[in-house]
RNA sequence: GGGGGCGUAGUUCAGCUGGUUAGAACGCCGGCCUGUCACGCCGGAGGUCGCGGGUUCGAGUCCCGUCGCUCCCGCCA
């Protein structure tokens, strides 16, 4: 037992009452009654009542008078049931309080930056002081909750048969794919590391080597803008199994996912997860990560409005509507359209039945038939997006997105988790028209599309899944190639010459050479999931020091510049005037 | 790179159409108080209204610029 305490502050109850304690933690509250001093001690486990009286304890009595909020204190005394008047329903130690015969200060606190139970406070403000949000009890939840379903699903892992297997951090750059961070090594002047953008490869060669089933609580890097779900650093449960086809791969991920809602005691998903197809979710929800837990199903128009008197309609390769369950005011409507621009879209054209009454600014260009297929009933709003099919389907899924928010639909609805499957292998770069992939180019084609690889690349379905949770991509996975032709042929429709493929991806196609068992596997990202289970908006909730949007870390200051000796040291030039020129 | 929002005591916020000395709550400091638990009561300190410029007799308020934060688009194999 240290010699600092003998027992925490939220275990204590009637049960300890008579005993003798040694207590230590932090000053919650300090209630001075002039004679009777009150302290509420806070540790990790919560709270007690100190009571300090001068009568019994005139040298504890003395010095509560210097003790301020969130001063360190150790405390000696013993557990007394409390009065049944005095006994505090709202705290589990409510029935007990501690009266203290021995207090010392062991450390001071000056007045902190901000106030621990104050709402709202500004998040840089919390993140520059991020030891003092921990004491919290949302941020000591939120790091246990972390804990708790990494260790669950380690456990899961093992049970299964995986051996976590370490992958460097510093690994070749790609130029393709996400932005790399660097790392100049010295002893290679003017050559760089990147950071792992994820273990992608390696994990590959692993089941090369054998190893059958690989996972990692992998750390991966992207130089890429920080939003609510994504920050430069992460970590992603990273898994890749031998001889297995699809369904071996989406069985663990579920198992995985039930473990850790079994780790932390709640209700786990029901399984199987149910399936939706990429084209299905892009035809009905506009997005490959659609929310079910409301339905606003996007349907199609392009026939009803082919021979529209309303030019919109019937000059647009496409036109799809959603009917929103709300009959919108002109200002919301106006509201709404300004999303539907920040989405693409030119214009937004609608229909609001209004208790059985329509009004529609196209309702002149419409015929009765049409408005009876458009009109959804009273109280209503039919939204129409007009154009090429990604444009109404980019428009519509962020309108549909905006409403669920927005009506409050996604917070009636049921937990689901939901596999997309189907997704094609390639897509055209809009900007080059240069075939590339839709994941990665190590995604295997459906049996029976390898063919298409080379004679019709936008025609070939891929064998990756996405697992998604309410809207939130959590992760994806496929089955990969493990024969180095289709590999070749994969890099030549994304235009890699020879020597190119060589240079970049070599040692792959070496490796695939060497006798490449079938295989696949799956990256679920670990902190979107806890956030997600912690109920948080967002991932910097649940990591212990994340940055800021800016790219910055409030806490440390970082990052900074070096010296002009240092970076001469690794061969990189001085940025001095660097954007002068 | 683009768009929206925000920036006023330590903190969270208020400050209407420009108008005297910029307010509140919590926190902080001092005093009183033996059953409080967000203790209570009395008193007090604390402000470059993000920064710079402009309009005006007068700017927290209006205009321009700039910086920071934030959400979103682009980007994120």
């Amino acid at each position: 037992m240290s010699s600092w305490r003998d027992t925490t502050c939220g275990e204590l109850a009637a049960a300890d009452a008579g005993k003798r304690v040694k207590l230590a933690g932090w000053t919650d509250t300090r209630r001075d009654h002039g004679g009777l001093v009150f302290i509420d001690l806070r540790d990790f486990s919560g709270k007690v009542q100190l009571v300090v009286n001068p009568e019994r304890a005139a040298d504890a009595a003395a010095l509560t008078r210097d003790v301020r909020n969130e001063f360190v204190l150790q405390a000696e005394g013993e557990v007394v049931l409390r009065a049944p008047e005095a006994v505090n329903p709202n705290i589990p130690t409510g029935e007990i309080e501690v009266q203290v015969d021995r207090l010392e200060i062991v450390s001071r606190s000056e007045p902190l930056p901000f106030q621990l139970d104050e709402e709202n406070v500004d998040e840089v403000l919390r993140l520059k002081y991020r030891y003092l949000d921990m004491r919290t009890p949302r941020m000591q939840r939120n790091l246990r909750l972390n804990h708790t379903i990494i260790n669950a699903i380690r456990r899961e892992m093992d049970a299964l048969g995986f051996v976590d297997v370490w992958t460097p951090s510093m690994t070749k750059g790609t130029p393709e794919g996400a932005r790399d961070f660097l790392v100049p090594v010295r002893l290679q002047p003017g050559k760089f590391y990147a950071l792992a953008q994820s273990p992608q490869l390696f994990k590959q060669l692993t089941m090369v080597g054998g190893l059958d089933r690989y996972y990692q609580i992998a750390t991966c890097w992207r130089d890429e803008d920080l939003r609510a779900d994504r920050q430069f650093e992460f970590r992603q449960l990273d898994l890749e199994m031998s001889f297995v086809d699809r369904e071996d791969v989406l069985d663990v991920l579920e198992r995985a996912v039930v473990a850790a809602f079994a780790g932390v005691e709640r209700e786990p998903p029901p399984r199987p997860f149910p399936r939706i197809t990429y084209a299905d979710a892009m035809a009905r929800y506009g997005t490959d990560k659609p929310d079910f837990r409301y339905g606003l199903e996007i349907a199609d128009a392009t026939e009803a409005t082919r021979g529209s008197e309303f030019g919109v309609f019937s000059g647009s390769p496409c036109v799809r509507f959603v009917v929103a369950p709300k009959p919108f005011s002109r200002a919301e409507l106006a509201r709404l359209e300004e999303i539907a621009k920040e989405w693409g879209a030119k214009g937004l054209a609608y229909l609001v039945n209004d208790g059985g009454e329509v009004r529609s600014p196209i309702a002149k260009f419409l015929s009765a038939a049409e408005l009876a297929a458009f009109d959804g009933g009273p109280g209503t709003t039919t939204l129409f997006a007009a154009g090429d099919e990604a444009l109404v389907g980019r428009v519509l899924g962020g309108l549909r997105t905006h409403l669920g928010r927005e009506l409050g639909l996604a917070e009636t609805g049921e937990e689901l988790f939901h596999w997309v499957i189907d997704f094609p292998l390639f897509e055209r770069d809009e900007d080059t028209g240069q075939w590339t992939f839709l994941h990665h180019p190590f995604t295997a084609a459906v049996p029976g599309d390898e063919g298409k690889i080379e004679s019709d690349p936008g025609g070939a379905l891929s064998q990756h899944y996405d697992l998604i949770w309410n809207g939130w991509e959590l992760g994806s996975g496929s089955i990969r190639i493990h024969d180095p032709e289709i590999q070749a042929a994969v890099f030549r429709t994304m235009g890699l010459g020879e020597a190119e493929q060589q240079a970049k991806f070599g040692f792959l196609l070496e490796a695939l050479k060497l006798g490449a068992p079938p295989h696949g596997g799956f990256a679920m990202g670990i902190d979107r999931f806890v956030a997600r289970m912690a109920g948080e908006p967002d991932l910097r909730q649940v990591i212990a020091f994340p940055k800021i949007s800016s790219g910055a870390d409030p806490l440390t200051g970082g990052p900074t510049p070096m010296p002009d000796a240092v970076l001469r040291e690794l061969g990189i030039r001085s940025t001095v005037d660097f954007d002068q020129g």
